[in-house]
DNA sequence: CAGAATCCCTGATGATACTG
DNA sequence: CAGTATCATCAGGGATTCTG
């Protein structure tokens, strides 16, 4: 009776296959560097305050998998790499504009609460 | 100078904010069970399949703290404690439900692109 | 410049046992 | 019943070094 355990990491629904695709510890910063326009690998990174490269790459890499982000490399040297959303990528601007407008209004609530900025 | 790297942790925008609240492994699950209405403990364990106790009781507080859901603890012998949303955990679903839109959308592009269910 | 590779540590999670 | 406490595990993420 030791193969049934391991059934934890099926998607129980739609919203949690959403929240994998968002819910890296950098992809919303990533999805809103994107949001202004094609970037590149260093720019991003210099936006992205703290973030090292081997988690920046791996970010990106996963929303490549997913199909949220383009990458587009010139053959050239040095290497040049353009980042930007794909038309799925920018589909989820509702999401994280939902979840912007819930953190505003809601901020406030949740820091009372906590008595703590 | 070597105290001025720990300012990864800060809240960048209000996005990551709201991801904090939801993001957690179970949270959504927890959420979305609690939307049929108030739930005891034990209940919610066995319809969060998988989830150990640790776990839920963690996850709980969390959002207790957040002040997304409430706890109520009836003083008798066995204890019973029941759980709800708070009006701010209810303000959530329009969040959930646009992301299980997106998901229930798009899901099917993204499983094309990984060849694998 | 844009990574890949490596080592390492901590935090997140699991398993188990115990309790009011 | 609804937890708490403890130990074990393991992946996430950081720091550093190397390279086409």
């Amino acid at each position: 009776m030791k193969a049934e355990a391991q059934n934890h990491s099926r998607l129980t629904c739609e919203v949690e296959t959403t929240l994998k695709v968002i819910g890296g510890r950098w992809k919303v910063l990533i999805i809103r560097e994107l949001m202004d326009g094609v970037k590149r690998f260093g720019e991003l990174q210099r936006s992205l305050n703290g973030i090292t490269q081997k988690m920046l790459t791996q970010q990106l890499r996963e929303m490549e998998e997913d199909g949220v982000i383009d990458r587009k490399v010139y053959a050239q040297i040095p290497p040049k790499v353009e980042y930007s959303l794909t038309p799925l990528g920018e589909s989820l601007q509702p999401i994280l504009y939902a979840m912007h407008e819930w953190g505003v209004k809601h901020l406030s609530e949740i820091n009372n609460k906590k008595q703590n900025i």
